[in-house]
RNA sequence: CGGGGCGUGGCGCAGCACGGCUAGCGCGCCUGCUUUGGGAGCAGGAGGUCCCGAGUUCAAAUCUCGGCGCCCCGACCA
């Protein structure tokens, strides 16, 4: 999926010449902060310190200015896999950490147009790999002014809502407009001979969508991977008395997984000295999605019984049924963790526009909440520090975009806006 | 940076206010036997600078002083 879209690989320096950081003056006020400063080298004070990198705009843009010179070189269209330093007052593992992994495009066009459409693409993208792979329903929206991203013109994002009724940014994508391409003085000739500075995109997604997975749809046994993404779809667990049973049990079970390559990913866990109950645990922990057990009674009915990890539901399965039914339940699984996330939110997603009322709401019972906002920043930042919630997006495809009031000082509003707590 | 808590075999903890047997428990690990359809039982065993340093004392995991480290809660953020 993430290949097809035309983008090449490609990896830039860890460290930063703090002089290029410092070059687009919202993105250093934004990161500076947060950034991780190497002031010496080989023993030495360095004469200009290197920042590591929090994100990569500033060194590959030093690139593009010695790549572009003419729309014929437009567009590029970049991708980097790479860990980021961002040196945050509060980690929290997968959501917040001071190094984490993550990859991050960057594109260059001709046009503002064409950077608009390759923004919206990727988020789509994100949003599709988010709803159909990691079974997460998003909220496809806009950042306000506050919340954008240091040196954006625009900032897209997709929102989730976790188990505890929390928001997580699970991903966001950035149209850059002109701000990089001037900063680093980036521009080329166009058709019509005029030089132009170039148009630009950046975006990305982190490890932390592993823990939006386990705060997703992890339970009390562990963690449920979706089974697109399991690494491991089907553990079978042989359950054996004696030698002589054992053989012949894995030998069924041998000839029962012969065709299964190429169709699921599976593992046998003929571990032994640990029990079956023991193994049964452990599987679930990991998220593997569906389980089967093979015994003698099963054996002796020519069937195994089937466990499903997000319902617990056990089922015999007839063994001439079993490799299509191993495959429809995996589909079944992967649209059924979608739909309880789904419901999850629809439950806890409110309309609100009582601001007593909203504050009452935010701590108990707490979700997502459709508010009317005027647009003004002092409205936003009155919001947060009175209730610590903030706007997480303004929705594409508002199903809210109605006349009221805002929330907060009661001037005209034209849409509702989707409030929340925030990891 | 502020507020709270913690540091004892691999992991989780008790012991410490009132100093004193060989520092104990659960889990895990090793060996053997019995077991195996939801985290097995019995028996035996290995494994410890009690965070570091100094002090008090006949005697310190325990008391005193000084360090170091970690976790939680608040102010920034993918």
């Amino acid at each position: 999926m993430f290949k097809d879209t035309g983008h090449e690989n490609a990896y830039f320096p860890l460290f930063i010449p703090e002089s290029f950081m410092k070059k687009e003056a919202e993105h250093v006020k934004g990161f500076a902060p947060e950034c991780a400063v190497v002031t010496h080298g080989g023993g030495k004070k360095l004469d200009e310190s290197l920042m590591i990198r929090p994100t990569s705009e500033t060194i590959i843009w030093s690139m593009y200015k010695n790549w572009i010179q003419s729309y014929r070189d437009l567009p590029i269209l970049i991708n980097q896999w790479a860990n980021v330093v961002r040196w945050e007052m509060r980690t929290r593992l997968f959501l917040r950490t001071t190094e984490f992994l993550w990859q991050e495009g960057h594109t260059a066009h001709a046009s503002d147009a064409e950077a608009e459409e390759e923004t919206l693409k990727i988020l789509k993208i994100y949003t599709k790999f988010a709803e159909e792979y990691m079974a997460i329903p998003v909220i496809q929206g806009l950042k306000t002014e506050n919340e954008k991203f240091a040196g954006a013109v625009r900032t897209y994002c997709i929102e989730a809502m976790m188990q505890d009724k929390k928001a997580l940014q699970a991903g966001t994508s950035h149209n850059l407009g002109q701000n990089f391409a001037k900063a680093f003085d980036v521009k080329f000739q166009d058709v019509d001979e005029k030089n132009k500075y170039v148009y630009a995109t950046s975006w990305g997604v982190s490890t932390r969508l592993i823990g939006a997975i386990i705060m997703t749809h992890g339970d009390d046994k562990g963690i449920i991977m979706p089974p697109k993404l399991a690494p491991t779809q089907v553990v079978v667990i042989p359950i054996t008395k004696g030698d002589e049973e054992r053989n012949k049990i894995l030998e069924f079970v041998e000839q029962m997984t012969i065709s299964w390559n190429g169709k699921f990913s599976f593992k046998v866990d003929d571990r032994d000295g640990y029990r079956p109950g023991w193994k049964f645990n452990e599987w679930e922990q990991q998220g593997v999605p569906l389980r089967l057990e093979i015994g003698p009674r099963d054996f002796e009915k020519n069937q195994v019984m089937m466990a499903r990890r997000d319902t617990g539901e056990k089922t015999p399965i007839p063994i001439e049924e079993l490799t299509d039914t191993i495959e429809s339940t995996l589909d079944a699984i992967q649209l059924a963790l979608y739909k309880r996330a789904l419901e999850n939110r629809e439950q806890n997603f409110f309309v609100v526009d009582d601001y007593s009322e909203f504050k009452t709401k935010i701590e108990d019972p707490g979700g997502f909440f459709w508010a009317h906002w005027c647009g003004k920043g002092e409205c936003e930042e009155q919001l947060q520090e009175e209730t610590k919630a903030t706007i997480r997006a303004i929705p594409l495809d508002n199903p809210h975009k109605e006349d009221g009031k805002c929330l907060i000082c009661g001037e005209a509003s034209k849409e509702r806006v989707v409030v929340a707590k925030a990891y």
